[in-house]
DNA sequence: TCAAGTTATGGAAACGCTTCCACGAAAGAA
DNA sequence: TTCTTTCGTGGAAGCGTTTCCATAACTTGA
């Protein structure tokens, strides 16, 4: 049998109580005691079992991670990794464990959260990215939980526990397509990752909002769903590049769409930026060593995961209130967009 | 406060014991009792507490997945996020969560885990990528839980309860030695993962041995490690060709070096392949759309994943004996290795 | 010298469930 | 009819801690 703090305490002497308290640096144990104790302890190997502390006292100091599986920032794009490693870091640090779900069943995963809340075995929620029209947010704001939300979230949602950290994306996209006008495009598309997230909501927007206030007319079939791998981005391009041949130029919402569309353009021969012009977002490690390098924004994904697991931890340990928080970008220019009024 | 087992009794006009059989679809619960159970329980709202049920049954349905944060399976690299996806499906199905550990401290990591499978936390491990000269599985083996590990071991283990799922490092590094020599090149440098690892160790070792084997000269000096990251890998790449003017071939034991090398190779005015030959390891999304398209090897990290933890799944369901398995690779032959016989 | 603090410790209730054991009632077997 | 079984249920002892309260032995300070 394992032994536990009543078998200790038996050995040594003394009561449960005090055995507790050597556990727990409690000030009121004679230094005596504590060395017979520990002494005791060391002998009997013996371990605290950390279900019966969490029934007793304040649960757990886990942290909930929740993605989602189908998704740019699903499990196989370079972001995922990324911002689940910095979070982690910033765990680490605070001596919190990581749980990870995917929330693709969303009544299900609502149902687990609050179960988990209920049960403390958690203190803190990073959501990567909101689902729109999700009711996750809207019901487990309703806990008190502390919960921090990478990217957008539903604005009907005031509650003093949810902040988000993000980056200007409906804002970023808007200045791309000033840019690409300004570089004599005109003829604009854009692949995109499914609508169903703020994220990608955004980036479409932005778009599709700077070419009306420029007076640019736009196909809305030009808008396509990339899906969320390289090889249904590059069924897309395919698909859009050969329907629309006066197309000079297509927004990718994500650099692994980019990726589909380099693929697409090389397979039919049509060259990058010459034939047909690629903007990207994110700045992947691999998007500058493409040839072209791939001109696309650059998200601080590592600084994304910090701060978002930093005021997280904030919340969590003081109560105090944090605020939301927009992170900068930066355009990379680099090759694969043409300058159409230089030819 | 929250409702509790007591007050569902209480309020159903029952004992604590029927409800607790309601909850676990006990079959001696008299129909009418149990709706009227669990018509109490929907009014009260009531949730069960996880701490409390594990506490007096048999723990929690988690298994942990520990990873190097500095090695080439961490955070930042994809191989990272595309392993812990696969993971995460499997256990989703078999309703499991994911905890996630670094072990980057190990004595700590040891610990720590010990400490989890004695308070029943969790059923499971899986080790991405084993350590040379690490005690991790040496201890834990004497706890009797159920681990795989993704790549090699220590072979000097013999537990029933460890098991790796893993492809042929070695045997894969050797037929790259064979296919570089066939292609002409006999100046081979290597730039690879730091050597903590058995997957670093084995990938390069494949590839001196094949060149030993075949009376290959090569300077050790060639052999460097180029870290984790692209940047640092670019930094190694810079040096070796700097300083080693005939090399003909770079191999390249992971494909985020072999973008190091890429990008070395275009800051010295060099080609790819003529005026140097890369060899990558993993075939990630980019590697086919680099220019030149990168030759390397295809190893199945999905499929890595998703056999890793069915095979868990197994060990800890059914105590059946599993074994460890070897998946097979493929050679990606495409444009970054120069035929120098055909010049 | 004695009341009023301290201090180190023990006892036992709580945390919220599960589960073994017991028991009465109903049902089947002899 | 009587003796076993079976079934639905309740009682209460765990599971392994923490923590509140009590207590006894020492200080202090006037």
């Amino acid at each position: 049998m394992k032994p536990t703090i009543q078998l200790v305490a038996k050995k040594a002497g003394v009561s449960m109580s005090t055995v507790s308290r050597v556990m727990n640096n409690h000030p009121a144990v004679l230094p005596e005691t504590r060395s017979k104790v520990l002494s005791v302890m060391k002998e009997l190997d013996y371990i605290p079992n950390q279900l019966a502390r969490g029934l007793s006292s304040n649960g757990f100091n886990n942290i909930l991670i929740i993605f989602t599986r189908s998704s740019t920032q699903a499990a196989d794009n370079p972001y995922f990794g990324n911002i689940i490693g910095s979070i982690g870091m910033v765990a680490e640090q605070n001596d919190y464990d990581l749980i990870l779900h995917s929330n693709d069943n969303e009544d299900n995963e609502i149902e687990k959260a609050v179960s988990m809340i209920n049960s403390k075995l958690i203190k803190g929620i990073v959501l990567l990215s909101s689902r729109t029209n999700s009711k996750f947010l809207e019901v487990l704001a309703g806990t008190g939980i502390p919960i921090v939300v990478i990217g957008k979230y539903n604005p009907s949602i005031h509650s003093e526990c949810i902040v988000s950290v993000d980056t200007d994306n409906y804002q970023d996209s808007y200045e791309i397509g000033d840019y690409l006008l300004q570089m004599g495009h005109t003829h604009i598309g854009c692949i995109h990752a499914p609508l169903n997230h703020y994220v990608a909501v955004d980036r479409v927007q932005g778009l599709k909002d700077c070419l009306k206030t420029r007076h640019i007319a736009f196909d809305e079939d030009c808008f396509v769903d990339g899906g969320d791998t390289v090889d249904t981005a590059y069924m897309a391009a395919l698909n859009l590049l050969c329907s629309n041949r006066q197309l000079t130029a297509i927004f990718a919402t994500d650099d692994i769409k980019a990726l589909g569309i380099y693929k697409a353009a090389r397979n039919m021969n049509l060259r990058i930026p010459e034939d047909i012009s690629v903007f990207g977002h994110n700045d992947f490690d691999f998007s500058s060593l493409l040839t072209p390098p791939l001109t696309t924004i650059r998200v601080p994904i590592h600084e994304l995961g910090m701060i978002s697991a930093s005021k997280l931890f904030s919340m969590i340990q003081s109560d105090k209130k944090e605020t939301s928080q927009m992170l900068p970008t930066k355009i990379q220019f680099r090759g694969s967009v043409a300058n159409l009024k230089h030819q």
